[in-house]
DNA sequence: CTGTTACTTTGACCCAGATCAAGTGGACAT
DNA sequence: ATGTCCACTTGATCTGGGTCAAAGTAACAG
């Protein structure tokens, strides 16, 4: 790790998920009093940093890269079931065993808390309990929206409703000007996203290649998106092609 | 409604929901302060509780009978992303207007809780806010469950997986004894079993049919169920025979 | 520059589940 | 008893996406 990575990954002040994570609504005092049972931890892309069933001893925020959350069943099918992005929370307090699979799907730093200490903190700070119920409510949301794209879309608009996914989180991480061509890098394999989909890998490269063919996505190379026109991507998602990128 | 009933639904200490709803442990004075503001609510089947995108005013918990939480794409499509039974909450505090339809599978009661005043309560209680997020992170287990199901499993397995959870909580709700048979009656109809399970009500009546034909299951009527062999049923539904409804 | 590895694309074929269509059976009203 | 719902079943056919197989591409090591 760079000198600089290190100095912003070990201060509160400097940290890119300050105000969106379980911290977020967090007063000097309550920061120092984390501080004391906080660490920071790296993990390479594709290493799997928690199994399924393993005891649990720390929760912690995703700092920066991208992690997910995975089932298996015994016979080797598997489904995502999350993904989480900077600022996101990993952990359950209250709960011994991991119930699922999390990886680390890119390069990954996360700040992590001792687990006991955290949750007897929750109890005297309202601040993070609170936020970590806002949080989970608004995972909950994501998960349900998911629920209608594995239930009742077809392949091609399950690849768009995560391309877009992906795109607005960008433009709201980047540019929040509107109208404006929108760029970025594929942060999952193939086979990453069919796991997402409930598809196979061979569906999901098709998929994609039809969406270039009609012009919805630009490719370069096999990671570099372009998306010309939000809204023409949004009508093939299935959503309503209105409320949009500007959120 | 019998006097019994209007009984039994103003009365916190024979609410049959008293120990598992989000007043689960609330105590005596919490329980007063909850009693000004509570009221009930009785929704006949097939009623709509809620739209989509309408404020919602109040907040509770299901008494007794069975809501759905549903998204509907704008083409007619539809995905039921939430069962909810007795003890299960309703609503999202801090949040205007409601992400699903909520709609009332069988006759239904709630325990109805004006939402500004709740929310305010839920500041002062840490009871209610705490067991709020244990609530809320069992929904989310309970949602990546159904993701599993939604994304990777035959059709068949995922008939079994709905089976094995109503016969599940009917098994806790009646008689704990293990290794007994297990006899419920269906609170879905085919079609709302379809908009569950992402299949079309023709494929669930198949699979009902092929189950009931390979001794899995046994039909009285359309609706009355028995489980001969709970293991059996779970071995279908792809989870692990195991750790199971003893739980 | 060449082999290896990991990821991706593409083609050919097949099948689980969707779609379209006809019928069954019970409950309730006339 | 008879019509008419409504929930459900069953059959015939079609198709989107899975499966199996082969080949393309880029990055990297030796």
């Amino acid at each position: 790790m760079t000198l600089k990575a290190l100095y912003e990954h070990t201060n509160c002040d400097a940290c890119p998920i300050r105000h969106r994570a379980v911290c977020a609504h967090c007063d000097k005092d309550e920061l120092d009093e984390l501080e004391v049972i906080k660490y920071y931890r790296s993990f390479e892309a594709g290493q799997t940093i928690i199994w399924s069933g393993d005891p649990m001893n720390f929760v912690g925020s995703v700092v920066s890269g991208i992690a997910s959350l995975t089932q298996t069943m015994e016979d080797g099918r598997t489904q995502m079931v999350g993904l989480l992005l900077p600022s996101d929370f990993v952990g359950r307090p209250g709960r011994e065993n991991a119930p699922y699979d999390v990886q680390a799907t890119t390069d990954l730093v996360m700040c992590c808390f001792r687990k006991k200490p955290f949750e007897d903190l929750m109890g005297s700070t309202p601040h993070i309990a609170h936020r970590l119920l806002q949080m989970t409510l608004d995972e909950l949301d994501a998960a349900r929206e998911w629920m209608l794209v594995l239930g009742r879309k077809t392949a091609r608009e399950k690849i768009a409703s995560l391309l877009s996914i992906i795109a607005r989180r960008d433009a709201s991480a980047h540019k929040p000007g509107a109208g404006r061509q929108i760029v970025f890098d594929l942060p999952l394999t193939r086979e990453a996203m069919a796991d997402y989909l409930g598809l196979t890998l061979e569906t999901v490269s098709r998929q994609i290649s039809a969406l270039k063919k009609d012009k919805v996505i630009t490719l370069e190379g096999k990671r570099h998106v372009t998306i010309p026109d939000m809204r023409r991507l949004m009508e093939e998602a299935g959503d309503d092609a209105d409320g949009g990128f500007l959120v």
